[in-house]
DNA sequence: TTGAAAATATTGAATATTCAACAATTGAAG
DNA sequence: CTTCAATTGTTGAATATTCAATATTTTCAA
């Protein structure tokens, strides 16, 4: 008997695959809502990111929000032109650029938080509240576990 | 007492974006393997899929793989060039081309799959199987219910 | 049977992302 | 101190993706 190879499973059943397949999907419901503002789901992470009402750096942004450096920086230029956030020098590293909200981004950051929410709960409703949490914490530790 | 509002809940806690970090977590580790071949991951997806040995048409791929028509027409252009695939046109409806898989391509999809492979192995033992099961099987239920 | 609508794939222009190089500042070793 | 390496952020060119428009074929209603 032919023991299964995993060479030859299909790649619906590759972890790597699942994720990116959820991922897409989730993305593209939350991106339709979002639209309703014509603001990317990566400007709302920055946004809510920001809506601590502290100063982040570059580098630490790019982290938190899952973007690669030159990518941010021109997004962000975009959101100074739109007067949703603003650069400060750090005054204790002047290497370092400080992004604070403006009281426009908390106004937006506001409505867009509530468009996600909406989209969290009408996933809570068709898929549980229990599979929610479970795989809420699962994800975590395997993004800890990649550490 | 002030009942916790999602609106503030950091980011960190959405679903949307804790399937983002997990699946750039993933995707990151997962390309650093098949750049030995000097393969994206796409082309190892479109390999994958073609290595059934049948014929699959554009629009039937680019759902498989995750890609929209236009960035899979030019992505499955190069991997022409490189003659891992080949476009046959569908006798019963030419409107559609049907895509193959050629030898070198099957070669090609070899090495890769057993990259692939070490990759799941190395979350396997890191992150253990049982949640590795656990979360495939969320996943999947929570891309049926999304549908 | 004909003609309009739908399905399929590709193209080219507009947009976005990435890579490598750069500039500015800080840290740290000698 | 001084100098050299490391850190931080931006820029411009190269690359990739997306959107809208197009061409072709099929479907289906009149």
């Amino acid at each position: 008997m032919a023991k299964p190879s995993k060479e030859n499973s299909p790649i619906t059943e590759h972890l790597a695959y699942l994720l990116a397949q959820a991922n897409r999907e989730i993305n593209r419901q939350l991106e339709l809502r979002l639209s309703k503002e014509g603001v990317p789901v990566e400007q709302w992470r920055i946004l809510k990111v920001l809506s601590d009402g502290n100063g982040h750096s570059m580098g630490e942004l790019a982290d938190a929000v899952l973007l690669n450096h030159p990518t941010l920086t021109k997004m962000i230029d975009r959101m100074v032109s739109d007067t949703l956030v603003y650069r400060v020098q750090d005054p204790n590293d002047r290497r370092k650029v400080l992004m604070f909200i403006s009281d426009r981004g908390k106004v937006l950051s506001k409505k867009l938080n509530s468009l996600a929410v909406d989209q969290e709960e009408h996933i809570l409703e068709s898929y549980g509240d229990k599979s929610t949490s479970e795989l809420k914490r699962l994800l975590e530790s395997l993004i800890d576990s990649s550490n």
